[in-house]
DNA sequence: AATGCCGGGTG
DNA sequence: CACCCGGCATT
């Protein structure tokens, strides 16, 4: 046990924090540390390939643009196409929210039809302990990019893929939405259809597909000047929501365990506009970096942040203030108990990664009990 | 029970 | 400021 003498707080611990990862490891005997050292290596890479990271997504936006153009019609796709589609989708959702790192091999759309995703550069389960890469594990049908087991099955009715839908109102129907269909008749018989924004920590609602897009590019992915043009990303950022109006409460608790307003975003105008910490908005540095990190995972925590940095300024047009349009049924305002806290942060922390006895490998926050810095998720 | 971290200290 | 920690929320 060499490495005892170090845990000592008599030898402080700077050496240990300026070392290289690679002797990092000789202080770090037990298995798990092993592990955990190699997440931190990924993580170091991680931070330093933020920078990138726009490109990276601009890549990835053009990839999607490519495929989605050559996949002419798409409502015409055969289920299979359209499942694999959904996976496809749920896997650049999955590998643009969870870190750039990941996309080393990155997933292109179409091959991946041929099972080659798997390989995607996935690192799978040695990095988490929560699992948070394991979506695609035998869990359930068609919901991918969610994790999310409030969404009943048939409340989360399609992956933005409406044409499969059981009625069949929406075969042709699907193209019309994506530009301005304010889906009027789309109730049929006691349904109603919202449009849900998948993006991390966001849960806008709105009923118009036009608007949720809208939503999608003004806020989440910066598209601010060309307002109405639209390639089709934000195609992959939300999903249709089928509500049975007899039974909306129901719909609705389960959309958001934490607020029943969330069907209610009248009184919550430009709330994701405001929402800093995480990726957009953040100051001048790497203003617009949005699928960085938060593409759409997680269908709650969605108004607990928000909650936290709404802001008095909400209301007016800061840019993209437009994105009220569609507000829509329960006028209910949003007034309900605000989570207090923001939401913890996933992902690991330097006290689970290095361990109490190893304190002082911990960032600075961490040791200080703050929000970690070094594993920031 | 262990962790994460906010809020509020102290020097 | 840097540093620490009580105490509460979350896991």
């Amino acid at each position: 046990m060499t490495f005892h003498a170090f845990q000592q707080e008599d030898v402080k611990s700077d050496i240990s924090r300026k070392l290289p990862d690679q002797q990092f490891l000789l202080f770090t005997t037990k298995e798990e540390d092993l592990k955990t050292a190699e997440t931190k290596k990924l993580n170091r890479a991680h931070e330093h390939e933020k920078e990138n990271t726009r490109s990276v997504c601009l890549l990835e936006q053009k990839r999607k643009v490519v495929s989605s153009n050559i996949d002419v019609p798409p409502a015409r796709k055969s289920l299979e196409e359209l499942d694999m589609d959904k996976v496809t989708a749920a896997m650049v959702l999955t590998s643009l929210s969870t870190s750039p790192l990941v996309r080393s091999p990155p997933v292109r759309p179409n091959e991946s039809l041929n099972g080659s995703w798997k390989e995607g550069g996935f690192v799978p389960s040695s990095t988490s302990s929560s699992g948070y890469w394991s979506w695609n594990a035998p869990s359930d049908q068609s919901n991918p990019s969610t994790p999310s087991p409030p969404l009943s099955a048939d409340s989360f009715k399609a992956f933005r893929t409406p044409s499969q839908a059981d009625d069949g109102i929406d075969e042709g129907e699907t193209s019309n939405l994506l530009f301005d269909e304010p889906i009027p008749r789309k109730r049929k018989n006691s349904m109603k259809v919202m449009f849900k924004c998948l993006w991390k920590n966001c849960g806008k609602v709105l009923s118009t597909a036009a608007g949720i897009q809208k939503h999608i590019r003004t806020i989440h992915l910066g598209r601010v000047g060309e307002s109405d043009y639209s390639d089709g990303e934000e195609d992959f950022y939300y999903t249709e929501i089928r509500l049975n109006t007899d039974s909306v409460a129901d719909g609705l608790s389960s959309l958001s365990p934490v607020s029943p307003s969330l069907a209610s975003p009248p009184s919550f105008p430009t709330q994701d506009t405001i929402r800093p910490e995480t990726s957009c908005a953040k100051t001048e540095t790497k203003v617009m970096t949005p699928l960085s990190r938060s593409a759409p995972t997680n269908l709650y925590l969605v108004h607990t942040d928000h909650a936290y940095q709404v802001s008095p300024t909400h209301n007016r047009a800061a840019g993209s203030g437009e994105q009220k349009q569609t507000h829509t049924v329960l006028s209910s305002p949003p007034r309900v108990a605000f989570g207090l806290r923001k939401p913890r942060g996933e992902g690991k922390k330097c006290r689970k990664v290095y361990g109490m006895e190893n304190r002082d490998m911990w960032c600075t926050a961490c040791r200080w009990k703050k929000a970690c810095q070094r594993f920031i998720d």
